[in-house]
DNA sequence: AAACCATGTTAGATAACCTTACAAAATTAT
DNA sequence: ATAATTTTGTAAGGTTATCTAACATGGTTT
């Protein structure tokens, strides 16, 4: 895993990163739009993904955009992106049934 | 600059991704080997690059190496870099001089 | 032997974070 | 139009996380 997914900023960080304020951020993951991580005592670990999540919320409701609005729009982006990266494998699969090293 | 260099990181998380104690790697600030950031309220902050560097010290360390010495090897490794960084530029000036794209 | 290095530990203080609850304005649904 | 929901602020009280300073100690260097 890359940097960009590693929890491991707190919620004031977050706070200065994205202008947001603690109380929008834990709003927003109580809306299921961010997922941080705990500490053993209970704070919250944020990724820099989900920093540029929280920018692209941002944005959103600055449009005027409801959380439950925003959530449809990231599940059915997140449906496409699986989607390719299945067909990305497949023909991945393909290619080294064909033209792969073999190992016998 | 790259989410690498972002200083974002407690004390708390970078003893958890290094296995140091906090007081190693507050003693390690203190000799100079590292250089958090602060927060507005005074606590430390770190980045990843830094993480990276406490654990190349971690390693010196168990093999019996010294601050002072370990202090020393990086300014000589740093001095290299800028160095080759240096080079690379002046490369880098003498091509575009001669081959680069005129504005003009 | 004296000085220094590296680390643990303790104490007391402050910063940072947590949850819960109430409030209120704005929007959406009935 | 009224009721319900959304979004955010704020306050209270509690817990976790971090800070500095100081003392202790075993190992190493001078």
């Amino acid at each position: 895993m890359s940097y960009k997914d590693k929890k491991v900023i707190t919620i004031g960080i977050v706070r200065e990163l994205t202008g947001l304020s603690e109380r929008q951020i834990r709003y927003y993951e109580e809306r299921k739009l961010i997922f941080p991580e705990r500490s053993a005592g209970g704070s919250r670990k944020f990724s820099f993904s989900d920093v540029e999540v929280l920018m692209d919320i941002a944005n959103k409701i600055e449009d005027g955009i409801q959380t439950h609005e925003i959530r449809k729009q990231m599940l059915k982006e997140q449906k496409k992106q699986s989607q390719d990266e299945i067909r990305r494998k497949m023909i991945q699969g393909q290619l080294n049934a064909q033209f792969g090293i073999r190992k016998n």
